[in-house]
DNA sequence: AGCAGTAACGTAACGATGTTAACTAACCAC
DNA sequence: GTGGTTAGTTAACATCGTTACGTTACTGCT
């Protein structure tokens, strides 16, 4: 009884295609530039053939992005082993904002565009968990470490909200430069420089004191502040290694 | 020869009233789902006689938008009378947070949706002055303000990456709830928790020290944190009265 | 008064979109 | 062989932004 196998391998198998050919175009187009018709074409295949996989267009680049949202978890995980609790939630931000600014397309789909019907309504999805939780609850388990490490002001108790507002501060940073980076009406600072400056921003603001923190002075002004951002460029290079480099 | 005025007057007047029309849809359906054909429906006109009026239906929505950068701008001015240059920003992270709240669809057109043809290609735009710049240019204005102030670490300089980081973290409060604040996977704290929290946080990063600040302990969690909101709250009530309200 | 021109607006249509209904053809279980 | 399941195709629908072209009304000029 093999041959039902068989048939799953090679429905599983035009499903991937059809993946592989909308992440091709979704990177350069982006999702308002990617139509059925042309993802059918690429794999030369009738357009409503893909209806036959994915239930609509939605649906198809939600499964697209599901595979990233995995792949962040992933390298947000791997970045776990920084020894310093401090050391591992900037790592994490600069890991985002790589992740965000290398997949600007990427990034919008996921998290600039409201996407209404994302329901968690079967238990299911919630057993196997959701890649997209999987990497909030990493940071929010990131930022409970550093509070049991007794980093933060007494009076910051609630790791929820603080996780809400670092996820938001590095997001935003991401977010602007995608939809207002090429507005010339600003004179934009480089964006390694806003996301260091966001970093050393609020991880200062979170810190019981500045004296007996363990956070280095700001890697803006520090002398050496090229070979701090430097770094977080190899980690990220290394650590997304596949993911396509669309901008400069 | 009052008769040019006139007829320029009745062309403005239809213009203003496909903008109206616009605007009403645009605020309930958002730009994807507003068409031409509904907004000429709404004024009993043919769908191309607006490109009478505007070149397509990005400029329609663009000088739509326009309006509001030039309210929000006029808020921004109204808010200047605070003594206090930290107070000052504060105020302005919050009516900006209460502008994109209260008006999410404006909100995501404006500073969530790329603008690939948003070239300030003619001297005259930048003569009349961009509304968009203004807002900038004012919070710019309020950095530079507390500066001068003496109320930020002597080793941050440079007005305009900061300028740019403030508005990223408010931005991404606001961004992040219209785009995820309905994924019921996180739990999410109220928008005015996470608003406060990233206030307290940037600013107190940019403080010289927090003894020596003017700034009072963090809102969220002194006794009367919800005082506080609620007066951010009626402050942006009374400078914003007319803009719809669609959350709750 | 009559003519020519301008400009607001309408009609019809083009090409493209996401999506559905109906059909075909291959395949497997019985 | 027969019937049913199913990947895939063809044709079509409704809608979209937008353009070419016609119409109509009003203006300025002679």
């Amino acid at each position: 009884m093999g041959v039902k196998e068989r048939r799953e391998r090679e429905k599983s198998e035009t499903r991937d295609k059809i993946l592989d050919a909308a992440r091709e175009l979704f990177v350069t187009e982006g999702y308002e530039g990617v139509s059925m018709r042309k993802v059918a074409e690429k794999i030369e295949y009738s357009p409503t053939a893909i209806y036959v996989h994915f239930a609509d267009k939605n649906e198809l680049f939600r499964e697209l992005c599901h595979q990233d949202y995995a792949r962040l978890a992933e390298v947000f995980q791997s970045s776990a082993m920084s020894a310093n609790a401090l050391e591992r939630l900037t790592q994490i931000g600069r890991i985002y904002v790589e992740f965000g600014i290398r997949n600007p397309n990427h990034y919008k789909f996921m998290f600039m565009t409201p996407h209404p019907g994302h329901r968690l309504d079967d238990i299911d999805s919630e057993m196997h968990g959701n890649p997209e939780m999987d990497a909030y609850a990493f940071l929010k388990w990131a930022v409970q470490q550093a509070m049991d490490a007794g980093c933060f002001r007494e009076e910051l108790r609630d790791a929820e909200v603080i996780s809400q507002t670092l996820w938001a501060s590095v997001h935003g940073v991401i977010s602007l430069e995608i939809a207002k980076g090429c507005d010339e009406w600003v004179d934009w600072r480089p964006i390694k420089d806003r996301t260091e400056m966001m970093l050393d921003l609020t991880l200062r603001g979170l810190l019981k004191s500045p004296s007996d923190s363990t956070r280095e002075k700001s890697p803006l002004l520090a002398k050496d502040a090229g070979n701090g951002a430097a770094g977080a460029d190899d980690t990220a290079k290394i650590l997304l290694p596949d993911l396509p480099l669309e901008e400069k």
